[in-house]
DNA sequence: CTACGTATAATTGTATACACTTATACGTAG
DNA sequence: CTACGTATAAGTGTATACAATTATACGTAG
């Protein structure tokens, strides 16, 4: 990867196809389509304005991300996503964010670190003043510094899709105060282990981070955003 | 996940844009392309006997498994998998196949711990006999098994993609004897705290098992499938 | 000889047309 | 009334046509 290339979409939104692509997305996370639901090239195409090609690229993607399953010659099917869902990946997660700060430690350079140094500072000065909108950018931020230093494309493409994934639970979690400080105390413990070029004990805190993440959402449900499943 | 549905395939065979996927793919994989090579839809349609709509939506969905980059009205670039992607998916599914082994502990039906018992003693009747077609197969099957178990769509879908990312190297290293029958030993110790539902103990002998195929591959080099990068 | 700009070619993006498969409706036999 | 079969409609699969964008070649100015 690279200095360049600040941050690589793997659909871009300008494109019809891309456009398309993150419409449907978004209304399958955000639960415009039901679980089950068949989506229709042309229906769709007509209502966003373009043609099947298009929407058929999109398709394929979605299927491939899990969010849609096709059946051939028979049309292509919602699979949504699940409260279970959410949580595994949240589990899934904490054992490769781990993995990834335990990297992280081993191959950050300079500048990231200084970076992370930065963003923790900053983000305690926004959480004082209550600023959400702030405090989801650079908590985004915070785990993408992670990302990238871990030195390893694979890690880093799996915990951005996962991170994509439960996007949107992680903006109403945030929004929480008491939950965003709390996150903020946890990011000072990992960029203070890879800081002190600690590995295990990054990872440890990385991984403790996700699943103290993980009780929040138990916690608070997240019921209306998501159809229950158990 | 079902009773039915024996094996989705997320991309048909036998559709042509399913046969241009998987073509590319192993083409990929097989090291054809090199790394960076650019990919144009009608060279490959010309080739392959087909127009460029197959073409296009392989490239979709392979872009999306991160085999190729797309640079929007550019071109298909091959991103290829170094040694060091392979080495990396095995650390990362060291840790997720733990977490299968240990749900699945907890989930496992009469059914499948049955069809697991019968899967290792098999093996060992296999290795015995030196049959590396009916050992790869059996390998395969016993962590579909793992998969299925674990009751996750998500855990399970990850774990079937990495498992197929890397299925070459497997492929090749189940061919060597000694690993083989080492790799078998290590299924039995998973199956066996499965069976006797010991969660903490699947987790950690399925963390091992992968580990120790890893520490395989690492001594063997593989580098003549793949790029080396590091 | 180099640098730049324009014309042309090559390639991707999107729309449309046709082929093939699957679903639906309706009529008829029993 | 039900079961079956055929005709029709609807939808997906693929190919092709056209538009837009990007790369290449070549000529000209300096």
């Amino acid at each position: 990867m690279g200095k360049y290339n600040v941050k690589q979409e793997v659909t871009d939104k300008f494109s019809l196809r891309g456009r398309v692509f993150h419409k449907i997305r978004e209304d399958i996370l955000s639960g415009k389509y039901k679980d089950n639901e068949e989506l229709k090239e042309v229906a769709i195409g007509d209502e966003l304005g373009v043609s099947r090609t298009p929407v058929r690229e999109a398709f394929r993607q979605l299927e491939l991300e899990g969010l849609i399953h096709i059946i051939p010659n028979k049309g292509a099917y919602v699979t949504g996503i699940t409260v279970k869902d959410v949580k595994d990946i949240y589990m899934m997660r904490s054992l490769l964010e781990g993995l990834c700060a335990k990297w992280a430690t081993e191959n950050i350079t300079k500048e990231q670190l200084e970076e992370m140094e930065e963003n923790v500072y900053l983000a305690e000065f926004h959480a004082a003043k209550g600023n959400t909108q702030q405090l989801a950018e650079l908590d985004n931020r915070f785990h993408e510094i992670m990302y990238e230093a871990c030195n390893s494309k694979m890690l880093e493409k799996q915990l951005r899709d996962f991170h994509d994934y439960v996007l949107r639970v992680r903006k109403k979690t945030l929004s929480q105060n008491q939950r965003s400080t709390a996150s903020n105390k946890e990011h000072k413990f990992i960029f203070e282990a890879i800081k002190s070029g600690d590995p295990a004990k990054a990872e440890e805190e990385a991984t403790k981070h996700v699943l103290s993440a993980y009780e929040n959402i138990v916690k608070n449900g997240l019921h209306e955003a998501y159809g229950s499943d158990e």
